[in-house]
DNA sequence: TTATGTGAAGAGTTTCACAGCA
DNA sequence: TGCTGTGAAACTCTTCACATAA
């Protein structure tokens, strides 16, 4: 156990070992090795044994790891144990489409969409997969009310800098962001940015 | 000039200058330095000169890049000069969303979705943004005949594995897979993954 | 005997700082 | 003088290998 700054790359690999434990049923397979999870993700079972060793002691040598157990202490690490609020901005094809698959995935909880902002006054009102649609204008309210701490970010690319501050303003910490734009954010704030464009130009240097 | 083994990172980033210097009219900017190209993508000036030097010399001491040049020599190594052929699997919400995203997009070129693929009878022959639906059936035919180098994968989970096989035999070299599993592809053949839900839950971490 | 937990070595990336050229 | 190109240093992350505990 090192609880030293935790590397980013490690948070985005527990998620994995997490999906990978929950496709397992703890009556049949009550128990898991490293190696076990590794071939499940695709990784190495001493690239496991490191990035759980950064969070505490988990299994018992010449054993493995107790899988309902590992799976309680992924989550509370990953603060998955309680609901989370998610917002999105942007009603449109790509918005609309990532609250559809977000709502429709088995694995979506406890992450849950609670509200869509667009500025089209004709979406206002409607729903997406049961979530209603606000104005922009509501932004700053509604994440106050509903308590909403991460933000997807899904709108065309103008004025995307100020709406991010408006966001962080009141209150949310993380974006998921699919805008193609650099954004700056305080300390504190973290930017996750999918980008399909940039994804798909860096591929083409493989083919 | 290095030439080793570039890292992947530094691809993951040539695309970022490429598309800030493409933001920029040559007749009114006609030369930048790599501290403009870093402070548009969010980098460092140093950064932006290493990785550039793994290509070759492209600036002049003490004046900088000819946007022009500089531009022409990125999509050079990005093999971003000519057209690409690119499919798509899963006519569903989000591979839908996804060709519309991508058409509209301006800096899409010279990336062409030439087929969407699907195995729902009732789609094949229909269109999404002008892309037309052809059946899974036809997949591989429709691979080499369309000579399709890199496909998108959008569908729902079941059998991607035995349907990332058949693309690779029929000449397929990377791939951008939205569909939360882990691929196991061959030497040569590159895999870039975007996990929504993934990358939610690891940001639930900084909130 | 088996599989974990973890220092230490190794590999990969970023940052630094300065020589060198326009 | 100004800004590039690039080794070398600093830092981060992965792999290794083995002491250790069940």
């Amino acid at each position: 156990m090192v609880q030293r700054k935790v590397p980013a790359v490690v948070i985005r690999r527990l998620p994995m070992y997490l999906r990978a434990l929950e496709r397992l049923d703890p009556k049949e397979v009550p128990i898991v090795s490293s190696e076990d999870i590794a071939r499940m993700v695709g990784t190495s079972s001493g690239q496991v044994r490191k990035d759980l060793s950064y969070f505490g002691v988990f299994g018992k040598h010449g054993v493995g790891y107790q899988v309902y157990f590992l799976k309680e202490e992924l989550r509370r690490i990953l603060k998955l144990d309680r609901e989370i609020k998610v917002g999105l901005i942007g009603a449109g094809n790509l918005g609309a489409a990532l609250v559809r698959y977000h709502q429709k995935s088995k694995d979506h909880r406890p992450l849950e969409i609670v509200a869509v902002f667009d500025i089209d006054e004709n979406k206002v009102g409607k729903k997406i997969a049961d979530v209603e649609i606000f104005h922009m204008n509501d932004l700053t309210r509604k994440i106050a009310e509903l308590n909403i701490r991460m933000m997807i970010l899904a709108f065309p690319a103008e004025g995307v800098q100020a709406v991010v501050d408006q966001c962080i303003a009141s209150g949310v910490k993380a974006f998921l962001n699919f805008v193609p734009v650099s954004l700056k954010v305080p300390e504190g704030v973290k930017v996750q940015t999918s980008d399909v464009t940039l994804e798909l130009q860096s591929l083409v240097y493989y083919t």
